[in-house]
DNA sequence: CTAACATTTTTCCAACTGGTCAAAATTCCG
DNA sequence: CGGAATTTTGACCAGTTGGAAAAATGTTAG
C-alpha cells in the first residue's frame, strides 16, 4: 500500500471578523470580502488542524477552545478572530472532511470490473484510515451524535452517491460478473471495517498486542478483507492461485 | 431474529456516600457497608439509564452532569448522593458494559462447525447493535477517546479472550473445515460490521432511505453478513443450496 | 516614513461546570 | 406513634467555558 496523496482537511476560506469595518463608510453596498493575507491563511490552517486533533478525540461538546487554542500554540481571543465561535470552526471541517471522505466511493467505475474495483476502493479506504485516523474520528464521532450538523448532507449527498454506486454493483451482479446480494450493506460492510482501523485504533493494537499490532497491521488487514470479499471464509481445497 | 434477553447494563452495587457517618462512631475497624435499600437500588437504576443516554451521545466530557440529572428526573446534588462522582457513574456503566459486550464471543465454542458457530456469533453481535444501541455508542465514545478508562481490561482481559478465540478458528482451519486467514483480522471484522449497524445507525437509515431504512434493516443486515462470510462476493452459478 | 490596516494581547464577563454543605423533608422501623 | 436514618432540596462555591471589547502591537503599501 504506498502512500497516497489526498489533500488535508480544508475546506473553503471564510475571511476573518471584518472588526468593525461596517461602521465606517457605510457608502458601500457590499462590504468586499478583501482577500485573505499570508498570515490569515496560516493561521487557519493552524486552528484547523489544532481543532482536528481536538474534536477527533473529544467530540464536538466535549472540546473546548481554550483547548484548541493551545494546541494551535495562540491564545483564546487571538484564534477567535479568525473563527468567531466553535461551531464555525467545526463546520469548517466538517465541510471539507465530507469531500475527502466521499472520493474514494466517486472512483468506483461502473466500466471497470467489480473485483478490481472494489478491492481497489478497499484499499483506498483503508490507506484513509491509516493515513487519517482523526479525521475518521471526526466522522465518527458526528455519526455518534446523530450527525447533528451534517445530517442534510448525509440525506442528499451520500444518498444519491450511494444510490447510484448501488446501481453499478446490481448492473454487475445482473451481469453475473458480483454474486447477487444487497449492494447497500456491501457498502457499508467495506464503510464498517476500513472505519474500524481508525476508530477502534487502540483496541485493534491492544488486541494484536506489540508484536503484530505496529505497521504491518493494515497491510494485514488489506489481505484479509480482500480475500473475505473474494470467497468468503469457506475454504478452497484447489488453492492454485498465485 | 427473535428477541434476546440480555442483562441490561448495570453492575455491582456502590453504596451512596455514607454522608459523615465516618466522624461518629470510629470505634469500628471497618465502617460496615449496609446493605442498599430500595430506593437506592432504584435510584442508581434510573440515573444509569440516564448517564448511559447521555454518555453513548457526547462521550465523557461532553456530558454534564446537570443533563444526566435532568433525564434522570432529579436534581443534580441529589444525583451526586447516590454517586459522588461523575467518573463513578462511568465507571459503573463501562463495567457492566464490558462483561455484556465479550459475552457473545466467550459463547463461540470449540467443538461445534465453525460456519453455525460464526454464523450465530454475528447474529448475536447484530441483536445487540439493534437492542442495545447506546450501549454500543458508550463503547465506541470510550474507543474513540483512546479507551483511557479501560485500556487495562482491553489489553488483559480482552486480548486473552481473543486469543483463545483465535486459536479455536485455528484450529478449524488447520481441519480444513475453514478458509486459512488472518483470526484476529476475522474478529475485528464482525465486530466492525455489526457495531456499524449501532454507531452508524443515522448514516445507515438516512442512506438506506425510508422505504429500506425501517426495522428490516437489521434482517437484510444479517443475510447479507451471512452471504459474504460464506462465499464473499464471488458469483456462483451453481445455485442449489437450500 | 507613516497612515491604514491586520494581528495580538489584556481584561473582562455571564453562563455553566463539577461538587459541597447544612437544613429540611421524607421514609423506615420498632 | 416517634425517633433515627435516609433522601431531597436550596444556597453556595471556585474553576472553566464561550465569547466581547478595547487597547497595544505589527505589517505593509504608497
Amino acid at each position: 500500500m504506498p502512500p497516497i496523496k489526498v489533500k488535508s482537511v480544508q475546506g473553503a476560506p471564510a475571511a476573518p471578523r471584518q472588526h468593525k469595518a461596517d461602521a465606517k463608510a457605510a457608502a458601500q453596498p457590499q462590504a468586499k470580502p478583501r482577500a485573505l493575507t499570508r498570515i490569515q491563511r496560516e493561521k487557519q490552517d493552524v486552528i484547523l488542524e489544532a481543532a482536528l486533533e481536538v474534536f477527533s478525540m473529544h467530540g464536538f461538546r466535549g472540546a473546548t477552545i481554550d483547548q484548541i487554542a493551545e494546541v494551535a500554540g495562540m491564545s483564546k481571543p487571538n484564534l477567535l478572530y479568525y473563527f468567531p465561535r466553535k461551531e464555525e470552526i467545526h463546520r469548517r471541517l466538517m465541510a471539507a472532511l465530507l469531500e475527502t471522505w466521499l472520493a474514494p466511493l466517486q472512483e468506483m467505475n461502473a466500466d471497470g470490473d467489480p473485483f478490481p474495483e472494489i478491492r481497489s476502493y478497499i484499499r483506498r479506504k483503508l490507506e484513509m484510515a491509516r493515513d487519517f485516523p482523526r479525521e475518521s474520528r471526526l466522522f465518527a464521532n458526528e455519526m455518534l451524535q446523530g450527525a447533528p450538523r451534517i445530517i442534510e448532507m448525509i440525506e442528499v449527498d451520500l444518498k444519491n452517491l450511494v444510490d447510484e454506486k448501488a446501481k453499478v454493483l446490481l448492473g454487475w451482479m445482473d451481469q453475473g460478473k458480483l454474486a447477487r446480494t444487497d449492494p447497500y450493506h456491501l457498502i457499508f460492510s467495506i464503510w464498517a471495517m476500513t472505519q474500524h482501523y481508525a476508530d477502534f485504533d487502540v483496541q485493534v493494537r491492544a488486541v494484536l498486542g506489540p508484536g503484530r499490532g505496529g505497521e504491518g497491521r493494515f497491510e494485514d488487514a488489506a489481505r484479509y478483507l480482500e480475500s473475505l470479499f473474494l470467497h468468503g471464509l469457506t475454504p478452497r481445497t484447489n488453492t492454485k492461485g498465485s
